[in-house]
DNA sequence: TAAAAATACTCCATAGGTATTTTAT
DNA sequence: ATAAAATACCTATGGAGTATTTTTA
């Protein structure tokens, strides 16, 4: 399994289309479908119903994909922590529940700094979702309403 | 940067010898340590001290090594799942702080169930790891005492 | 001076390419 | 008939090897 591999998935199953996912990829249509049929044949499973319409994951793939961006999610913490050509998605991120207070606050903040150097992030997501992105680096900070 | 490099780095940092590691990987030194020098030079960091005595981390080595883990550890549980050459290292994972009775009822756990069928893990650790193993899914329960 | 790592090459496995065929609407 | 994916085959990049040199405790 390469890295590469879950990317390309990803840009398939977000695409819908491994011809669309090739060009977005700069890579050529066989090349990306040789390149999953060899991540299936190594996972065991069928992760893409194919049709003429394009690519569906089957639920086989479904399970497989919350595991492999759980991968993406670490490569990506730690690319863009070092490769610089990789983008720098994010330079400071908040997650937390909805409350109008935390939007507030969260803007003030951005005030008080030269926001063109900062790259900033309000994610507003559920509980488990906070400590989650806490111990994965995802948020420098954490908000939560007990 | 290619899984293998991380795996590869963590044995090395485990062993504090680019020889060591290349017997245990199966590996020639000379091609480990190209490995190593490719996965520096990408990462443009400088992330072992070489020595006669063999390697050490660097500063910078022992912040990368964080990132590099955080991938190494998603990779596992994927690879644990679907790459079934790989060893699938635990089947019931409990993360809690030192406590006599937690360990006495995962004992008494244990007893009601055929022990041979499951891989049990008592891992006891710190409060901000159990909600980190939790979240990550390397444990399946985590009992924290507040 | 000896043990560890680095360097210089060689080789081949495989990621990716081109050309073409198959499939399904 | 057309658009998507699969198959067949070819090329070449780079991962891993062998042989050797450099480094330093």
């Amino acid at each position: 399994m390469r890295i590469q591999q879950l990317k390309y998935l990803e840009t398939i199953v977000k695409t819908g289309s491994i011809n669309e996912a090739a060009k977005e990829l700069y890579l050529t249509q066989p090349s990306l479908s040789n390149a999953i049929k060899d991540l299936e044949n190594e996972m065991g499973i069928q992760i893409l119903l194919r049709s003429k319409l394009g690519v569906t994951l089957t639920d086989d793939g479904r399970e497989f994909m919350i595991y492999a961006r759980q991968v993406l999610d670490q490569v990506q913490l730690l690319q863009g922590r070092y490769e610089k050509g990789t983008v720098q998605k994010q330079a400071f991120s908040v997650s937390a529940q909805h409350y109008a207070f935390v939007v507030h606050a969260f803007v003030e903040l951005i005030k008080t700094v030269k926001a063109d150097e900062y790259q900033f992030t309000l994610r507003e997501t559920e509980t488990e979702n906070i400590l989650k992105d806490l111990s994965s680096f995802k948020s420098e900070i954490g908000r939560q309403i007990l």
